[in-house]
Formats: structure tokens, C-alpha cells, sequence
DNA sequence: CCTTCATATCCATAATTCATGAATTATGGA
DNA sequence: TCCATAATTCATGAATTATGGATATGAAGG
């Protein structure tokens, strides 16, 4: 992940349509959603969420695959591992304490 | 963390003259950086980069203490943990195998 | 084929964001 | 008090981005 990547990642996920619809797919997990539900779920036209969900593709933060007339979307860990990783780089220089609790916290129980 | 919280962080990091201050930042730790410092680094103008800091400072990811003339600025822990919590949250509602590659691949070594 | 459903693309307008220069505030030292 | 340094604030114009309507693509079914 480079500088130029992770703006576009942050950048994606920095307008409310996108950033929702984001987290929808991370919960949604491997089943993943159609964008028709996404778009019903998240009370936006069709052609707005499509825009929308083409800046995630194009961020690496989804994927998406057609499945007969549906096109269905998923949260792309890589991508947002990437992401994450960029952000935290060195974070803990010699300095554990720094890093620990937060990834601590980060295990959200599992 | 709520949506316009999480809203204002990834819009803060989805510029570069702010990602960059933000990761420095992040590996300068609890020594912090000054203002002046940033800028020399990141080689912007005290101006661009005070607007910038600004920006980081509202959105919670960094905070600053004045010391005499110079004004320090640190990367906020909590307020990089409240944004990723926020857009992690459920990512692992019953999945722990998506959730755990993603904790461990973040540790970085520490 | 022709229709219908699901989604994407094009285009114009509205809204937002950004860097910059000029001016301002705050601090410490002479 | 005066000056230099450190940093912020403000207004502006240029560039980018979001949205909605209309239209196009592509797949399934009759």
C-alpha cells in the first residue's frame, strides 16, 4: 500500500453513502450484499449508490461479482488491511505500549 | 464513535499533506512534533499546514499543547482507535476467521 | 425477439474542498 | 516597550466531487 493508495482509501470511505455502505458489506461478511439491497438498505437511488460503490471498487475496498441479473458486493479485507497497515506503520517504533492496547482493543471479542 | 465522528476522521486522512503529518506523527509517538517541524518536514507552508493540523485537531486525531513559542502536536491513540473501532464494529459477528487475520497482520511485530 | 429487471454510465448543476497570500495573535528576549 | 519568531485566521479563486435525471447495457423469461 502506497501514499497514493491510502487516499484513495480514506477518500472513499469519507462520505456518508460510502462509508455506511462499507460497513454494511463488513457485516454482511462472505454473504455479501446485491447492490439493490445495499441501495434499499441505505435509502439511496440506484444510480447514486452505483457511482458510490464504484469509488469502493476502485478503492480496493470492495469486490464485487455478477451473479445472473444481481450484482453482488463484498467488503475486501486485503484492501482494507492494506489500508490499516499504511496508517499504523511504525506506529510502535520501540514502543509497544503504544500499539498493544489498540490492537487490543481492535479484537472486538473474537 | 458515531458516523459523523468517523465521518470527519477519514476525511481528515484523505488528503496527503494530513496523512503524511498524521503517520508522522504516529511514529514520533509521545515526543511529538512541533508545527514547525512538520512543516519543515513535509516541506508546506506554515499557513497550508496550520489549516491542515486543524483539520486533524477537530476531527480527534491529534492533539497539542503549547510550550512557549512552539506548539507540539501528538498523534491520538484514542481517537485513531474510535475511528477504526467504528468501522471494524461487526466485523466479526460470529466470523472470528475474518476478523483475526486482519488483528494479527496489524501487530506489527511489537 | 421483446419485455422486464438490475445495474452502470453520461451529463449538467450544485456543493465542497484546497492552497495561497495578507493580516493577526501569542510568546520570549533585548 | 519593541522586535523577531511561531503559529493561526480569513477571504478568495481554482479544482474537485456529489447528485439526479435520462439513457444504456446486460441477463433472464415468455
Amino acid at each position: 500500500m502506497d501514499m497514493t493508495s491510502a487516499l484513495t482509501a480514506f477518500s472513499a470511505l469519507s462520505q456518508q453513502t460510502r462509508l455506511e455502505a462499507f460497513r454494511l458489506l463488513v457485516t454482511a461478511g462472505d454473504a455479501g450484499m446485491s447492490a439493490g439491497d445495499i441501495a434499499e438498505a441505505l435509502d439511496v437511488r440506484q444510480n447514486t449508490l452505483s457511482a458510490n460503490l464504484a469509488v469502493l471498487l476502485q478503492a480496493g475496498l470492495v469486490r464485487n461479482q455478477r451473479e445472473g441479473r444481481v450484482i453482488r458486493y463484498f467488503a475486501d479485507t486485503d484492501g482494507m488491511r492494506g489500508m490499516l497497515g499504511f496508517l499504523l506503520q511504525d506506529c510502535c517504533g520501540g514502543r509497544p505500549e503504544l500499539c498493544q492496547p489498540l490492537i487490543e482493543d481492535l479484537t472486538c471479542g473474537c
